[in-house]
DNA sequence: TGCAGTGTTGCTTC
DNA sequence: CGAAGCAACACTGC
């Protein structure tokens, strides 16, 4: 579930166990429509080009963009991934099985790579010292493109989304400047907007306003101020919490080792629909409705909409 | 068996 | 411009 948190978590490993490693050997099963944003990788022609740019580089420095993953090469390249909704970066040591030709690598250690993301891996880079960085994507929704460093934050991949939350300069003004972009939107569908904040998806969005004590239908400009800066520290201590808990694994995320997050334990609305809510004194029940064809999860008693 | 639901995004339509 | 609906895909659970 790679939202902010499960994203950064990821950076973390990366910065931790790839610097340095140098590109050996570049596959991929060549099957996923998104890759390389536009199809192409189901096109020879496409791939010779993307393993031609990376063979031999070697990874210097690895960034995270909203919820995407920016691993830095020498000789000015990046490789962009986005893990869209069941994407994962593994590290580790796979071999290739030849008479397996659906699913050709199979790791050695650790244990934990084993299933379920084995029989979903589509692309593999091996370093030169042996050890792979595998990307496993059940759904095949995950984008992976090369582009000039230099101009990937202005790319069509990256400019124009909003600010990032756990930036230094991502104050309360700034905050509220951004949900003020969408005064008529719903909240949670606000929160959600890549363009107005960056990294929050539905989880976080979910959990956010429950700390805030506000309904995801509630209109933008319907907050009161005191709300507003309840949803700014919502906002910032969820995702916080997410990354020091090391993400959120209630579905299938798992960091580069393979490792769970748990995240998924400290849930208070994200799929607790029809429990009673944990906030002290409130004895409230969570509910769940639809926004904006996503799932969304909130008190009935302490995230009441305003009448206005 | 069948269908609703799953973490994300982008395209089409209005 | 923005908002809504749906599609991309594979799998799970009721």
């Amino acid at each position: 579930m790679p939202e902010l948190p499960e994203v950064q978590t990821t950076v973390n490993g990366l910065r931790r166990h790839v610097l340095g490693k140098k590109i050996a050997g570049v596959w991929t099963s060549y099957n996923s429509p998104y890759f390389a944003g536009s199809g192409t990788i189901k096109d020879p022609a496409y791939f010779r080009t993307f393993e031609k740019q990376i063979l031999g580089r070697t990874i210097v420095s690895v960034d995270r963009r909203a919820k995407n993953i920016l691993i830095n090469l020498d000789g000015g390249l990046t490789i962009l991934v986005h893990m869209k909704m069941t994407g994962h970066l593994l590290y580790g040591r796979y071999r290739f099985v030849a008479d397996k030709p659906k699913d050709p690598w199979q790791p050695i250690e650790p244990e934990s790579l084993k299933d379920p993301f084995n029989r979903h891996v589509r692309l593999m880079l091996t370093f030169t010292d042996g050890t792979n960085l595998a990307l496993s994507d059940m759904r095949k929704f995950a984008k992976v493109l090369v582009a000039d460093t230099r101009m990937i934050h202005t790319s069509d991949h990256l400019d124009g989304i909003g600010p990032e939350p756990l930036e230094r300069g991502f104050t309360l003004k700034k905050f509220a400047e951004c949900l003020a972009r969408r005064p008529n939107g719903k909240i949670k569908q606000v929160l959600m907007d890549q363009n107005i904040i960056a990294g929050v998806g539905n989880i976080y969005a979910d959990e956010s306003l429950w700390r805030a004590g506000i309904h995801p239908l509630e209109r933008v400009s319907h907050i009161p101020p005191a709300k507003l800066t309840a949803l700014y520290k919502g906002v910032l201590s969820t995702l916080k919490n997410g990354i020091d808990f090391g993400g959120d694994s209630m579905s299938d995320y798992r960091n580069i080792l393979g490792e769970r997050g748990e995240f998924q334990g400290k849930h208070q609305a994200y799929r607790r629909t029809g429990l009673k809510c944990r906030k002290p004194g409130c004895g409230g029940t969570i509910r769940r409705l639809v926004v904006g064809g996503r799932s969304a999860h909130y008190c009935d008693q302490h995230q009441k909409l305003s009448r206005k």
